[in-house]
DNA sequence: ACTCCTCGAGTTCT
DNA sequence: CTCGAGGAGT
């Protein structure tokens, strides 16, 4: 490439150059993501992109809204269906040592008040993708991926063409079965894979877990069948019988319906055993046929499991203990600084590519300029990083013998890259942010991405890329202008990489979601401080847009009654209340609020508050329970709806009294709180669960 | 005033 | 997933 160099150029040079850069980076993002038909290698793609930045590095106020540094990637290929799980994919929590592994089980044992070592079975943890299969009458009728847990994509088609997904189960079997296992492609079959795909002038692709991934995510099965795929079965979902006592069980019953469950799984007596197992997997690690990255370690008995349940998304009866985050040094070429929807600096390194773990890591977030300078970290230094948690890169330290000369300390600009605005540190805070509000084009990109998220109007077929895209050429301006964009249907569909098709599916995908609960709405309007949850508790309180709006208009005046009201409901306090009332207070925000209200409509959210009685109840345990431990019926209570705190107060609504209770018993009395004993406590738990 | 916990924000790569 | 700040409770 023979291009004009960077340090020469003309403000208007640089600038075509950059809508130029722009538009080729768009282009080979596209063969690469959706067509799987790069026509460029990854370095000179990534010369590109790095041509880009450096563009940008020296024209600051050129960058472009749809500029390639904005993102990363293309939005998710569509073409599968998505279909809820019967019981939720959850995630498990992790351990790197054996002081974090038994510290996961002596909570589990205080949780229950007992003092026995667990059984345990240890299965290795594959490196590959998890996969929901569901069988009525022993016949494979669904696959899904895991997707967020909840939902996942439809990949039935493909799953009939994988040798290792049995078809049918072999009798006899519940009606009807989730069962969950891992998807992996072999190391061997991967590198056969990627040496066909190179040989035929394809990328390939980064690592068996990727390989699989693809593979299973084909939109023509096809293809699917032409891969070698591997599934080990390691979990029931829901299912319409009980079908054993314990996991032990679990998998005897999957090898009996004809699934493969990894041979080197193994009852453990005790706890104690673990490390040991821990180091002859760790050993045999690089001789196995598949990646793994660790073991699973599941309490065996099920009853225990019902009973330690699930904190969050993790259950408290399984844990991955991991093998070690893989390390990589490389060179931090340049701290690049992004504008987040708040206005948020946020240095990123810019890394010279490095494998890690199977992955091309090119970037890093660095935090804050705090993050940087305790680790002294200047462009140019040779850095340590690590995939931690599996995936996100973090830049663990510099090396300071291979510090080049004429380096200097790194700052944050003080005025926002992107739109020239002061950037300010408020005292006390760690983040510097840009001023500007919707005049900044990356914090209007920002929230504009966030309005369409999927929390909040969730619009099938407008992602990042396409909503940059639409901004630049002035099709939108603000939130409002996406539910005029049908009037322009015919200008989408003529712009390059459109067409009629994905034109009318992006109106269709806005149609769709012209109304929405106030909960969503409110949390799409990208208030700080007011996240999914805060949004809920707000709407639970106004239930509907007009209660909402006045009342927040009267609480922008500080002591009226509607500010304490804001105030009072639980969960808000002085900060977030300021928030609100800076946002309500500003005339562009109301004028935004009232256009997009011409557009679309809020439904009251129904909290027909779930059947049980103890729904938005708070509640208080005091006294030794005999049937329970404390933190089980708080956590009871809790998958019930309610609040469960330590002291009595005004606000308490029950207090459960086990025996020797002392003086929370005596001062809920005195309050005239709801007094139950621990047998009609239980009552009512089992009556509401 | 201090501690524990929850929530929000920002981020990686496929 | 991780970090920082806010909120609730002691």
């Amino acid at each position: 490439m023979s291009e004009p160099d960077i340090d020469t150029l003309t403000e208007d040079e640089a600038k075509a150059e950059l809508a130029r850069l722009a538009r080729v980076i768009a282009h080979h993002d596209r063969l690469y993501n959706q067509e799987d038909a790069p026509e460029i290698t990854d370095a000179e793609y990534d010369a590109l992109r790095a041509r880009n930045a450096a563009i940008e590095a020296r024209f600051p106020a050129l960058r472009r809204a749809d500029s390639p540094s904005l993102r990363v990637g293309a939005p998710a290929a569509q073409g599968f269906a998505k279909r809820a799980h019967g019981a939720p994919m959850l995630s498990l929590a992790n351990a790197f040592s054996a002081e974090e592994f038994s510290r996961f089980f002596d909570t589990a044992r205080r949780f229950l008040g007992r003092d026995a070592p667990f059984s345990l079975v240890a299965e290795p943890k594959i490196d590959g993708l998890s996969l929901s299969l569901t069988y009525e009458a022993g016949a494979l009728v669904a696959a899904t991926t895991r997707g967020d847990g909840a939902v996942g994509e439809d990949v039935t088609d493909n799953a009939r063409v994988i040798d290792a997904v049995p078809q049918s189960l072999r009798p006899p079997f519940p009606a009807r079965i989730e069962i969950r296992g891992e998807i992996f492609m072999a190391k061997a079959d991967f590198l056969a894979l990627n040496d066909a795909e190179t040989a035929a002038g394809r990328r390939g692709f980064a690592n068996p877990r990727n390989a699989a991934a693809g593979s299973l995510r084909q939109l023509d099965p096809r293809v699917t069948a032409g891969r070698r795929l591997g599934l080990f079965a390691y979990a029931l979902g829901d299912v319409s019988q009980p079908v054993a006592d314990s996991h032990w069980q679990y998998l005897q019953r999957l090898r009996d319906w004809g699934f493969s469950v990894n041979p080197y799984s193994e009852r453990l007596t005790d706890e104690a055993e673990a490390a040991a197992f821990q180091a002859g997997i760790a050993e045999r690690r690089g001789g196995l046929a598949y990646d793994i990255d660790g073991v699973v370690y599941k309490i065996d008995d099920l009853a225990l499991q019902r009973r330690l349940g699930f904190a969050g998304r993790e259950p408290r009866w399984a844990i991955a203990w991991k093998f070690p985050a893989e390390q990589a040094m490389t060179v931090l070429r340049q701290i690049d600084v992004q504008v987040g929807r708040t206005g948020a600096l946020t240095p990123v390194a810019i890394l010279a590519p490095v494998n890690v773990g199977g992955v091309l890591v090119t970037r890093a977030t660095l935090h804050n300029e705090d993050e940087i300078a305790r680790l002294d970290l200047r462009e140019g230094d040779t850095v340590r990083i690590e995939r931690a948690g599996d995936v996100i890169p973090r830049v663990l330290g510099m090396i300071p013998d291979l510090r080049p000369p004429g380096t200097a300390p790194f700052h944050l600009p003080d005025h926002c890259p992107a739109c020239g605005s002061a950037a300010m540190r408020p005292p006390n805070e760690v983040v510097r942010r840009c001023t500007g509000g919707l005049i900044c084009p990356a914090q209007r990109q920002e929230r504009l991405v966030h309005f369409v998220s999927r929390g909040a109007f969730d619009i099938d077929g407008l992602g990042e890329r396409s909503l940059a895209e639409l901004q630049a050429c002035g099709l939108i301006k603000s939130p409002a202008d996406i539910f005029r964009l049908h009037a322009h249907e015919a200008d989408i569909a003529a712009r390059e990489g459109w067409g009629t098709v994905s034109a009318r599916n992006l109106v269709h995908g806005i149609e769709a979601r012209r109304t929405l609960p106030l909960a969503r709405f409110i949390y799409a309007l990208g208030i700080r401080r007011v996240g999914a949850n805060t949004a809920k508790l707000l709407a639970r309180h106004y239930r509907t847009i007009d209660a909402w709006r006045a009342a927040m208009r009267e609480a922008t005046i500080i002591g009226s009654d509607a500010r304490l009201a804001l105030g009072n409901i639980l969960g808000i306090g002085p900060a977030i209340a300021t928030e609100l009332a800076d946002f309500f207070i500003e005339p562009r925000n109301i004028a935004l609020l009232d256009d997009l209200l011409r557009e679309v409509r809020v439904s009251p959210d129904d909290f027909v508050a779930s059947a049980s009685r103890l729904a938005g109840k708070t509640l208080v345990f005091t006294g030794t329970l005999t049937h329970m431990t404390r933190p089980e019926a708080k956590a009871r209570a809790e998958a019930l709806g309610a609040r469960v705190t330590e002291s009595v107060t005004g606000k308490t609504d029950f207090v459960v009294v086990g025996a020797d209770a002392g003086s929370k018993a005596r001062r809920a009395a005195e309050l005239g709180v709801a007094i139950l004993s621990e047998e009609a406590w239980l009552d009512l738990a089992r009556n509401e669960a």
